[in-house]
DNA sequence: CTAAAATTTCACTAATTATTGAAAATAAAT
DNA sequence: ATTTATTTTCAATAATTAGTGAAATTTTAG
């Protein structure tokens, strides 16, 4: 194998554990990375052969990223196969993260406890009243990291990132 | 079951389905949140008994929690077996969180992105010098996150979000 | 010291999640 | 319309991860 191939396994390889460690599956997580380094849009064959994973492993994956919006299936004049390629924009990835966690995981979470705060406003013991106002303010924090998420994957990096800084000293 | 009782199985049980998705695993999710609506410290016996789970497990998450310092043991007078509770201040939370998983994920992932880097720069062909551009943007990314986790996580909230919020618009 | 209580460890098992591969469905070409 | 290429689905299986419980260790009290 050659440096540069051995280059983009590592990378590959190490990229697809640290999605396990966030939720990702390994194999998408290790097909979006090789998505990333490729020079070209790959197929299915070419994902599975670069990656020894079966058709449907492949296609799951592919598709399950591509619901994600991190990569797109684009025509090759020729060619009847799907070929797929990655966002390469990594400010972009990263507000399509953010867009699509808030949607599908952190807004039903929010849900969930605010149907608890209701709940618990309903009771009149010292207790409730306690366990209200924890949910409460796991709630409101909840729903602020959403706002600001929201705000943040809505603007250019270059109108937010210096104004970050230097808010942050 | 009383309906305080009942709020607060909602609450555990949803938690730590949220959790599993952000790859925390489901007893620990439970064990906090647990913590976080309880009243007053638990032993490892009540943790058991409410979970429903066995000494192994309750014991090797606890230890696990107060490892990332998101609970701690606390002694009770007259009482020998060990108590624990939960930081309860949200803020507090996420500033914990993002530092451990900084220090524990995000740090290594980044020093793996510089050797990949520092690898394909020494490489003079166009695609080795594609895959290097690619790597070290994604690596700036990963850094830039880190960096300002960090100064967010050393803030006070309210010294932190009135400016952020202003920021943003 | 030593005996009881409490905690920790870890080999085994259970549960969950990921993957395969072949069949079914769909799409494209002739 | 039929054949061939391609994609999708999904029941079966593999791999991984989590959980158990009893034995070993450590801690505390007398």
């Amino acid at each position: 194998m050659s440096e540069l191939e051995s280059i983009k396994q590592n990378f590959v390889t190490q990229w697809g554990a640290l999605g396990s460690q966030w939720g990702v599956n390994r194999t998408m997580a290790m097909i979006h990375s090789l998505l990333l380094v490729s020079t070209d849009p790959l197929t299915t064959d070419q994902v599975m052969e670069e990656l020894a994973i079966s058709r449907g492993n492949a296609n799951t994956n592919l598709r399950e990223l591509a619901s994600w919006g991190l990569i797109r299936s684009v025509v090759v004049r020729g060619q009847r196969k799907d070929f797929y390629e990655a966002e390469k924009d990594v400010w972009k990835m990263f507000c399509i993260v953010a867009r699509e966690r808030k949607r599908r995981e952190t807004e039903p979470a929010s849900k969930v406890l605010q149907n608890c705060v209701e709940r618990a406003q309903r009771l009149k013991t010292k207790e409730a009243k306690e366990l209200s106002k924890q949910l409460k303010e796991l709630n409101e924090f909840v729903e602020l990291a959403n706002s600001i998420m929201d705000k943040v994957a809505s603007k250019e990096k270059s109108a937010l990132v210096p104004k970050l800084l230097k808010l942050l000293g």
